[in-house]
DNA sequence: ACAACTCAACCACAGTTGTAGTAGCTTCAA
DNA sequence: TTGAAGCTACTACAACTGTGGTTGAGTTGT
């Protein structure tokens, strides 16, 4: 359960948190490097959307190694993501499925893939029953014992 | 094919678009008053919207009735909905299975859901080989005789 | 101890968005 | 033909976004 905070991200924010979710955490630097070498802000550009995450409480400050600080993020991917799925889904007029079909209609999206999915979920569905089951939130395909502490909030 | 116009629209942009793909076409007052009324702008706040969304493209002059413009649609809802998917899916690193995994995770999305949609669409994969079939936009439920002009764009 | 670096803090600024007021045409009913 | 009502065309404006410069303090190798 846990209540996730519920921020409003701009596509730039987002893009900033997609790099401090890979990094788990890291300084202004890391970040600004962590972002794809084409669409590369400055680093002052990044250090000011940093802030104003960090004013939205997206992200904090953890500790300071040398005279730099270390952030993390507070709001999960998995949060954050919702959040944009609940939008998109609004402006669909709520419904999933339509929001579906279309994806399989400009072919982003296969017969295929529904199957798999439907599998999967199926199984999962099955085992649900006993013991808790995690659906892992990225890389679907590499089945490792799972990716950092995930915990339930997550 | 035909290469619908891109255009970036605002959330605002997306309810007055929203309102003028369910009236067809109408004056400002007539869109103005299809939006809900908990969150309905001034009558200038759609006319603002509307003139932005004109300038993008994204509406046009049809006709005037009396002293009042008529607006139609330029951009297509299903293309907005495209270009908004697309989004989406970016940030969700280009994967539209994990999108459904998440929306499966969050129970907006029902293994029932997804069944439906692997037969309506494996039925729709076999009579796909003669003849074209158009997956409708909206509505899938009431397949009544065409809403209004649909061309091959939409 | 100091020069060379690196960061943190601010500041700036134009473009976008949400929101709406105002002034002045047009129309329509009396 | 006139006045009310409805519209259009402008204007305003604050908050939010994207982008990055400047300045000065902290850290480090030599």
């Amino acid at each position: 359960m846990a209540r996730d905070k519920q921020v409003r991200l701009t596509r730039l924010e987002l893009e900033v948190m997609g790099a401090v979710w890979a990094l788990g955490s890291g300084s202004v630097r890391e970040i600004q490097e962590q972002l794809p070498e084409h669409k590369r802000p400055a680093y002052t550009t990044v250090q000011t959307i940093i802030y104003r995450l960090e004013e939205k409480g997206a992200v904090r400050r953890v500790k300071k190694i040398g005279n730099a600080h270390i952030f993390e993020a507070v709001v999960t991917r998995k949060a954050a993501h919702n959040r944009l799925i609940d939008e998109l889904l609004h402006v669909f007029g709520g419904s999933p499925r339509s929001l579906m079909a279309q994806l399989v209609e400009t072919g982003q999206l296969t017969l295929q893939d529904i199957r798999e999915l439907e599998s999967t979920l199926s199984d999962l569905a099955t085992r649900e029953s006993a013991g808790k089951t995690q659906v892992s939130d990225e890389q679907p395909r590499r089945a490792n014992k799972k990716t950092r502490q995930s915990r339930n909030t997550e």
